[in-house]
DNA sequence: GGCCGGATACCG
DNA sequence: GGTATCCGGCCA
């Protein structure tokens, strides 16, 4: 939760034989482990895929939805399996290379926010895929890095994305974004829920 | 070994 | 709103 709080602001890099792209993290959301009905390790599920959750945090956890990837920041602490899934960025480096890889002309300002705006287009703009599965944060392909100067922003919660399965915790106020940011997922939690 | 469903995206 | 698309989970 404090994780998916403080990974808003700062910025997510990659380096991959293609160049380099980074983008600010503008959207996040806090999957809190076991407890947590929304969590793939909601009940202590332990499985090949959830597996590095049930380590210490820091590293990279890839998982495919739908044909797609989406990629999310270990945050366990005492074999608590948790973990952010960060749901939009804000271009930053590389914006030839996202567009290329995203395969979509980018001629205004529509264009570069749909770049990056939902958990899988920003995975297929900075080349994410199930190679990274485990990467460790710390190493210098794939890490994140605070700005050069100080941002001032207000950061705002909401429930989370899609996870309507997930019974009372679907309304759970663990999505943070930047407020008022154009980059954050076009995305609408559940209608059902009062907030 | 096969089926199914999902923390999605895109197009009509 | 319908469909494409990739993997892991889970059951046979």
């Amino acid at each position: 939760m404090k994780v998916a709080q403080g990974l808003i602001g700062k910025y997510l890099v990659h380096k991959s034989a293609e160049g380099t792209t980074m983008g600010k993290i503008v959207e996040s959301e806090a999957y809190m482990g076991p407890d947590d009905r929304a969590a793939h390790s909601y009940g202590g599920r332990r499985t090949k895929r959830t597996e590095i959750m049930f380590g210490t945090g820091g590293y990279s956890y890839v998982f495919a939805i739908h044909g797609r990837y989406a990629f999310n920041v270990v945050a366990s602490t005492a074999d608590k399996p948790q973990a952010v899934l960060i749901r939009a960025l804000e271009p930053v480096v590389g914006l030839d290379l996202m567009s290329k890889r995203r395969n979509r002309e980018v001629q205004n300002q529509k264009d570069l926010i749909n770049l990056t705006n939902g958990p899988s287009k920003l995975c297929m703009a900075m080349g994410i895929d199930m190679s990274l599965y485990g990467a460790d944060l710390l190493d210098d392909t794939i890490f994140i890095t605070q700005p050069s100067k100080k941002e001032v922003f207000e950061t705002v919660s909401t429930p989370r994305i899609n996870v309507d399965y997930a019974g009372e915790a679907r309304c759970y106020p663990r999505r943070f974004l930047i407020k008022d940011n154009e980059f954050v997922s076009k995305a609408r939690f559940s209608s059902s829920c009062s907030i």
